[in-house]
DNA sequence: CTCGTTGTCAACCAATCGGTTGACAACGAG
DNA sequence: CTCGTTGTCAACCGATTGGTTGACAACGAG
């Protein structure tokens, strides 16, 4: 059905909604009414939201009667911080050996200077 | 158009192609048409792709000839760093605070174990 | 057993998304 | 100027998304 654990992780949490509840997680478990309160949606809609959250692993329910505690899985969040640690590093890496090379750069080899400046013919 | 900077970036991300991009821009800048190489899919698509990461900030555009060469722009990252840190922290706290209580514990005040262990009677 | 509480499932709807094709803008080369 | 290269814009299409309402399952209380 959906594809790879990260593109679930990041679409679960592109909703502001969804982000909001665990935000609330994180204080402590919820059952669905108490997620539901603060919005103005129908009890469904949260409790889709909620599936999408579970589909993600970033949220787990338990059974205690009737009711259906919500409980934050925060390990998930270590596979986003990895992979975005990954490519920040990388990145910033890169601007390092630019600045390098820069500052190795003889004066007298100016080949493209991305300087929008009109050569005078 | 779109809700809140943060919603942008984790929707960005969704996409596993690009995600695949920002991977390949954490090398260097690249124009539309090398990023475009990689996949199966026509330039237009690409370039809404890139539109998507334009948007939500974590990618550049200059112009150089015909040619616009995309750049990686990493501190977006650092929103959602922050924001998943946040979370994070506060969750591992929770729990830490819950070892606490259950190790305060006086173990005639067994009300509800959420450990799911069958206690030998 | 019946009733109220809590929550999910199913069907439907409008909006958005990722993809396509076609047209065309911007620019350098000939 | 004309042509090829590079890339964007616009219109369209099917699938997914976030929301709704209605039905109903699961459970404790009376």
């Amino acid at each position: 059905m959906a594809a790879d654990a990260l593109s679930q992780v990041f679409s679960a949490l592109a909703d502001p909604t969804r982000r909001d509840m665990v935000a609330r997680l994180a204080v402590g478990d919820a059952t669905v009414n108490e997620l539901a309160a603060p919005y103005d949606v129908s009890l469904q809609a949260v409790s889709k939201h909620l599936k999408v959250l579970e589909d993600a692993g970033l949220v787990s329910r338990s059974r205690e009667a009737q009711r259906r505690p919500v409980h934050l899985e925060a390990q998930v969040f270590d596979l986003m911080t990895k992979w975005i640690e990954r490519y920040r590093r990388q990145a910033e890496e890169r601007y390092r050996r630019l600045d390098d090379v820069l500052a190795a750069m003889p004066d007298d080899v100016p080949p493209m200077p991305p300087t929008p400046e009109g050569p005078p013919t």
